[in-house]
DNA sequence: CGGCCATTTGACACCTGTCAATGTCTGTGG
DNA sequence: CCACAGACATTGACAGGTGTCAAATGGCCG
């Protein structure tokens, strides 16, 4: 089972739930279905009502809501290992849309599967549930930061919360890590104007805590940073649910 | 079992899951044990590791973070029916505070009765799981509204949103509902100063639009503050989760 | 009556948006 | 190989929304 074992979304899970070989082969079920998808057509959009959620396996997403007026919020980002449109699938219609930043690779996931992987296997669907609130928590705390936080602090703290998670999956170092988003994708993340992303990252980089260029992030000084965003991790829980 | 009936929560799930006797017992021990608690003690602190969750059956709450500047960010308001602090329960430490608005009553629900009632009744998870998505979706809602709305429109939303939540559970009416909030609570809602929502209320006031004044929000021209706010009800969900 | 909390209002500063222009890079087609 | 288009990044000037500071008002309760 190499193929399930390196998958990120079970090592998250399996990592902090303990869970049975019965529990990991559902896990191992429920994203049995692949799909590859680019940026070019939405994964997920807003008012669709398919009944389907997907674990990214590899790429970037983003999901977003747009308004009339035709801006746009984005509302989370999404690495390898986390749910995308989980939240759809138990709504009578998707709330939201989702995108691939870059062609990425997705397991589907269905009501159906859902349902039957809770019935067989309870523990696993607390751990599922962990891992929901733990997103959820990351939109809470996307939006203290949107509702009190000005716009370095904000971009700060996002950066800081990217190389976070992506090291949960091996997907950065402690300097800095590959990141595919644009200027334009951060400004709709952190509800600011591109010019002023700019602004802000040029300060940032000039103020030598890190460097957003060329589709990598470099943490210049990660210590002075932290400090900066008021950066406390604890909201990303890595020490796992209860052990139930 | 006109008791059960006539709770909030209850009905909220009951009306949309079609749940079957058995069930309906299991809702209703998930809220056998009562507690009275009030706007002097919080009922959650941020960083606690208690394993419990809360069902409002009476009053008003609200979930919210504190930084190490003082300064606060409300990142959602519960009435009746409501879910309270659930995130708290999986995660190894809440990572908000909950606090009464006023003097509530609330039913207590600990991880174990959770997970008997998921091992007992797999549809009711569905339902449960539901409730949890719905409102999470009012989060995204309210982080869409900080990133891309400016303070008018934010507020106006925001009255909107509980007119319609308090519909729901017989709580307000066509032209308006009571409300125990203060412009501090709207302020910390909305990411804004107590004195800038003060500005905005009277200029939505002396507009004809809606009436925030003691204790009671009065629509004076729901229709209009509708367009102004594109207040648009369906990430509220009312239909329901898909039938299982 | 005297404190305390919530509300209200005005003056001023500044963070951030908007508008506009330029620069850089990549891919495409002639 | 060059011209060009398009996406993304960068910079400057200016306007305006919102925060901060300060003070006054009003209601409630001990």
């Amino acid at each position: 089972m190499h193929k399930v074992l390196s998958n990120p979304f079970t090592l998250k899970i399996g990592a902090f739930a303990a869970l049975s070989e019965r529990e990991l082969d559902a896990v191992g079920r429920l994203q049995s279905v692949h799909r590859i998808c680019t940026p070019g057509q939405d994964l997920v959009e807003q008012g669709q009502q398919g009944r389907v959620a997907y674990i990214l396996l590899s790429g970037w997403t983003i999901s977003y809501k747009t308004q009339v007026n035709g801006s746009r919020q984005i509302a989370g980002i999404q690495v390898p290992g986390d749910f995308v449109g989980f939240r759809s699938i138990l709504l009578s219609a998707s709330d939201h849309s989702v995108k691939p930043v870059v062609d990425s690779r997705v397991a589907e996931v269905t009501v159906d599967a859902l349902q039957e992987a809770f019935a067989g296997a309870p523990r696993l669907a607390m751990a599922i549930l962990w891992a929901a609130s733990r997103d959820s928590a990351m939109v809470v705390e996307h939006l203290v930061g949107l509702g009190r936080r000005n716009a370095l602090e904000r971009m700060a703290h996002l950066l800081l919360e990217l190389g976070v998670r992506l090291a949960l999956v091996g997907a950065a170092g402690p300097t800095g890590y590959s990141c595919p988003l644009t200027q334009d994708h951060l400004a709709d993340t952190l509800g600011l104007s591109v010019v002023h992303v700019n602004r802000v990252l040029r300060r940032l980089r000039e103020d030598g805590m890190v460097t957003f260029r060329d589709g990598y992030v470099t943490f210049d000084d990660r210590e002075r940073l932290m400090t900066f965003a008021r950066f406390d991790p604890a909201y990303l829980d890595q020490t796992g649910p209860p052990r139930v």
